[in-house]
DNA sequence: ATGCCCTACTTGGTAGGA
C-alpha cells in the first residue's frame, strides 16, 4: 500500500501533471495540498475518471487540502484543526483509509519572520501538537502527511546557513518540529534514511532543481502503531522536471 | 540586498509562496 503526499501548488494548473503521475504511480492514498482553489473548483470529475474518491477543503486563491483514495472511500473524520474557531484556513484535514487514520496538513509558511505570520505559524504549531497528542493516545495506526514547511536540520537544505533566519529553519520552527516527533512520531523517511540527503522541494529560482539546490520540507509522521508495516519510502524527484510542474514533488510511503 | 519563477485573480499588476 502506497500513500503519498504531493504539494501541487494549484490543484487546476497541475492537473495534467497530477493526472500522469496517478497513472504512472498508481498511488493508494493521496494527501495534497495548496490546491488554490475554492470548494466548487475542484477537479472532482476528472480525479474520479482517474480512478480516486476524493474528499477536499478548498479555499479560494490560496492553501486547500485534499485526500484521494483508490478503492476505498476515505471516511472523512475532521476538517480544520482543533483548536481555534476563528482560523478560516483550509491546512488540514483527516479520514480513515482501510483502517488507517490520515491526517493531511498544510503548515503555514511563516515568512517573513519574526512577523504576524511567523506568529501564526508557531499557534498552528501549538494546535498541532495538542491534536497530534491527542491522535497518539488513541493507539491507533496514524499517518500525519504532508507540507509542514519545516526543515527538520541541516542535512534537509542545501546550503542550511542561508536559511538560518528564515521561518522554514528558524529555532522555533526547528524546536516546535521537534517536539512534535518527540511525543512518539516517527519521521518516516529519516528513519529509514537517517544520513541521506533528501529533498522533496526545489525553488522555480535560480535553476535550483537543476542546481539540486533543495530543501526537506514534505513529511511522514508515523505512530508506532504502524510502524512496523513501514517497507519503504521515497520522492518521486523525476515528477519535478516535468513540464508546467509544481516545485514541490511527491512524497511516498510503503506500508505492508 | 534584490531578483530570479510561478500561482490565482478584480486579467494587469498584486500578493503569496519558501
Amino acid at each position: 500500500m502506497i500513500i503519498a503526499t504531493y504539494n501541487v501548488n494549484g490543484v487546476n494548473g497541475r492537473l495534467p501533471v497530477l493526472l500522469r503521475w496517478l497513472q504512472e504511480k498508481q498511488p493508494d492514498v493521496v494527501c495534497l495540498q495548496e490546491l488554490k482553489a475554492p470548494q466548487e473548483k475542484f477537479p472532482e470529475k476528472e480525479i474520479n475518471d482517474a480512478g480516486y474518491h476524493a474528499i477536499w477543503h478548498g479555499q479560494k486563491s490560496w492553501n486547500g487540502v485534499a485526500i484521494l483514495s483508490r478503492g476505498a472511500e476515505p471516511q472523512e473524520v475532521r476538517r480544520g484543526l482543533p483548536g481555534n474557531d476563528e482560523d478560516d484556513q483550509s491546512r488540514y484535514m483527516e479520514a480513515i483509509v482501510n483502517g488507517i487514520l490520515i491526517g493531511c496538513l498544510y503548515l503555514p509558511n511563516g515568512n517573513p519572520s519574526p512577523g504576524p505570520k511567523f506568529d501564526y505559524k508557531l499557534r498552528w504549531f501549538d494546535r498541532l501538537h495538542a491534536h497530534a497528542d491527542y491522535l497518539l493516545k488513541e493507539n491507533v495506526p496514524v499517518v500525519l502527511a504532508g507540507d509542514y514547511n519545516v526543515i527538520p536540520t541541516g542535512l534537509d537544505a542545501y546550503k542550511p546557513e542561508r536559511w538560518v533566519e528564515d521561518a522554514l529553519f528558524r529555532p522555533e520552527t526547528r524546536a516546535a518540529y521537534k517536539s512534535l516527533v518527540d511525543q512518539g512520531w516517527i519521521d518516516a523517511l529519516r528513519h529509514l534514511y537517517p544520513d541521506e540527503v533528501i529533498y522533496t522541494f526545489w525553488d522555480y529560482f535560480r535553476k535550483a532543481y537543476d542546481r539540486n539546490a533543495g530543501l526537506r520540507i514534505d513529511h511522514f509522521l508515523l505512530s508506532p502503531q504502524i510502524l512496523d508495516r513501514l517497507v519503504t519510502a521515497g520522492v518521486d524527484k523525476d515528477v519535478r522536471g516535468w513540464e508546467k510542474t509544481s516545485d514541490h514533488a511527491p512524497v511516498w510511503i510503503e506500508l505492508r
